[in-house]
DNA sequence: GCTCATTATGACGATTCGTCAAAAATGACG
DNA sequence: CGTCATTTTTGACGAATCGTCATAATGAGC
């Protein structure tokens, strides 16, 4: 009668929470998440509220793994959790909201990932590189997520998310583009990148970011007849940023330095546990 | 009783037959498909049927076009057109089918678009900016259209595709490819460009075509926090597209060439008709 | 134990999906 | 023109999902 006490339904939370193929490296997110509402300060309830949600994200991530994009429902959502429909519409206004909160994730994710590559010893040039090779390695553990990332940003989608979200979201966002633009400054700072006339650091700091998500968006959506197969996947990205900061003068130049050696450095040193997710 | 005979039906059909907002430039793909059909041969009722697809597909456009991506379902179609629900479905096996079907007419007109550019006169690499600034009016004109293309490559969406049309698109796709390996041979053969050791035409192509969806894939769907409104949608491609040839060493470089008046003369001289659309 | 505000529940109507048996249209032949 | 077989069209149907809302359960404070 009440969902809470049925065995089955139990059984099946029970296995949903010890998923934890969230997207979520480290635990990096939920203790972002945890940390930022805590200083706030949590009455006991609030804090109840905020672990749910954590749990109804880990179960809607899993669904969207398994079901793709299309097969997320607040239905199925509400079958596999052991709440009931109500309480998930308490959480999410609409299926759109759930969606969001799922960017949110996997941006957050994303920024964490970020944050650990810029620790790679070596020339700015190479900790751009690095950057670009935990963006990458997101895109091909969490393929649906990446991309999900994208379609919240559809007119309608964002209609749909609750103002709370929706300034989360734009928070993140802007917390990404102040970390890409600190990559570029940096580089000009130690003066392996001058700015010439009319490159200002925005419009450099967008052209990265537009290549390699460009790239990593067709390499995960890559179908039989693509360019993209007649390419090596591991090294896609690389050439690809390699060619733009060239373009750049960003020094030191491809032709003098091996970037796929910086590349190797930065799997084995840096993403060595991660990597073996993908195999 | 009998659809057909519905008067208002008619008057709602009619209205969409003659709605040519169909992201179809010149038509284009009409001619295109038509013909590559006409040539196998077609009975009376095929033809029949060919046009009935033309007009429903027409007609799926500018429901896309008025409620989004979301707001397209078959029962709108079959609502709105003069035909009942079984017919609809004689057409399109699925939603995604229908989608698909939206995609290879997408896909089409930018084909179409890429060809005009292609008439710019001037150097080899002058003719690609040609390219990527009819790229880029596509994108802007037909946002959620070009927008779909990407999502059609779901592997959910694929799967509910039916062969036939699944292999019209990876044919269309090959000869985008095909079109823009072109350019590059074309560059190389005239001496604008050199291919460096461990860069292949294969992956030149690639880039040039990661950075551009990249770049407008990101400008479509630019909210308030993003780094696009950062900067002037206009110059925006021509930019990033700019630093990327540099980093090619494709001739003449930006920095001897004044790349925006040829973007100017794209603009007046090929695309002055289409131009005036957006406003 | 009682009261009342907060939260959870699941039944409900609406919408969409895709199917299928029956009806209608087509056209070949006498 | 009439007959009949084939093809096409129709819309009713069951299943899934959406989002709402009246009712039930919970729990904090007295």
């Amino acid at each position: 009668m009440v969902k809470q006490h049925e065995l089955s339904q139990h059984m099946i939370s029970e296995q949903a929470a010890s998923d934890t193929s969230c997207g979520c490296p480290h635990g990096g997110l939920k203790g972002l998440l945890d940390k930022s509402l805590a200083r706030i300060g949590l009455s006991k309830s609030e804090q109840k509220k905020v672990d749910r949600e954590e749990e109804l994200v880990d179960l809607a991530v899993s669904i969207l793994n398994e079901e793709g994009f299309a097969g997320l429902s607040l239905e199925k959502l509400t079958a596999q959790s052991r709440y009931s429909k109500g309480t998930i519409y308490n959480h999410f206004s609409s299926k759109e909201d759930c969606l969001s909160a799922l960017c949110i994730r996997a941006v957050s994710s994303i920024l964490t990932l970020f944050k650990r590559a810029l620790q790679f010893e070596g020339s700015s040039r190479e900790k751009a590189v690095a950057v670009h090779y935990s963006y990458q390695l997101y895109a091909r553990l969490q393929p649906t997520l990446f991309m999900a990332v994208l379609s919240s940003k559809a007119p309608g989608v964002r209609e749909k998310t609750s103002t709370e979200r929706t300034q989360l979201m734009d928070a993140l966002e802007l917390e990404i583009n102040t970390f890409s633009d600190q990559m570029f400054r940096d580089a000009i700072d130690d003066g392996s990148l001058v700015l010439s006339e009319h490159l200002s650091i925005e419009t450099l700091s967008f052209s990265n970011w537009a290549m390699s998500f460009g790239t990593n968006a067709l390499a995960t959506s890559a179908t039989e007849a693509k360019a993209v197969n007649r390419l090596d996947p591991n090294t896609l990205l690389l050439q690809n940023i390699s060619i733009l900061m060239d373009g750049m003068n960003w020094q030191p130049l491809s032709k003098d330095w091996d970037y796929r050696k910086t590349w190797q450095r930065v799997e084995k040193e840096i993403f060595a546990d991660d990597i073996q997710l993908i195999e």
